[in-house]
DNA sequence: GTCACGATTTGT
DNA sequence: CAAATCGTGACG
């Protein structure tokens, strides 16, 4: 019998390949954490080299070490001293890229997910292909499509389509 | 040690 | 449009 519905969690092979790739393909997938799960629904992509508004940008520091590190890691950081950001590092060891998760079913805004499915700064490193958070391959609706925009609340490189938006085919 | 600032959200 | 709120990284 063929399977039409898998749901098995993301392997470290589907992380260590380029930040764009694995950004575009995090659309559609689930996110597990506490007994809770929604597909992710918007994500930005942000580089390791050359993309200034990256946390990357300025090198190693021990914030930023986790995105040079493994792939399939989570980067959770505080911003603006209130909120959480949750991210998925991508690339093979020693480079760095990360995505960061705009939004997910029914909670659309960075810090707005985090809260709603517990995410927070001690989650910093966290192995996704082993949990408690993890990710699970997922699916796209047919009246789904990709949009591709300028990533949002940045000051630099402003104008790098980066951001992933899955929306309605209609509306 | 000090200090300016941010990949956001919320309320006026 | 402005406040909230604090860890980070640059500086020296």
């Amino acid at each position: 019998m063929p399977k039409i519905h898998s749901n098995e969690v993301l392997n470290r092979d589907f992380y260590a390949r380029p930040t764009v790739t694995v950004a575009r393909e995090l659309l559609g997938k689930i996110l597990v954490h506490k007994g809770k799960s929604a597909r992710i629904l918007e994500v930005e992509a942000y580089l390791g080299t050359g993309d200034r508004a990256a946390h990357s940008s300025r090198g190693r520091t021990p914030r930023t070490q986790v995105i040079f590190g493994p792939p399939g890691h989570a980067y959770v950081y505080l911003i603006y001293g209130i909120h959480e950001c949750f991210n998925v590092v991508a690339e093979p060891e020693g480079t760095a890229g990360c995505v960061l998760i705009r939004a997910i079913e029914n909670h659309d805004g960075p810090g707005k997910l985090t809260r709603a499915m517990e995410i927070d700064r001690s989650h910093y490193g966290a192995d996704l292909t082993r949990g408690p958070i993890t990710i699970h391959t997922g699916y796209i609706h047919n009246d789904e499509i990709v949009e591709v925009t300028p990533r949002i609340g940045i000051r630099q490189d402003t104008h790098l389509p980066l951001r992933y938006k899955l929306s309605s085919r209609f509306k």
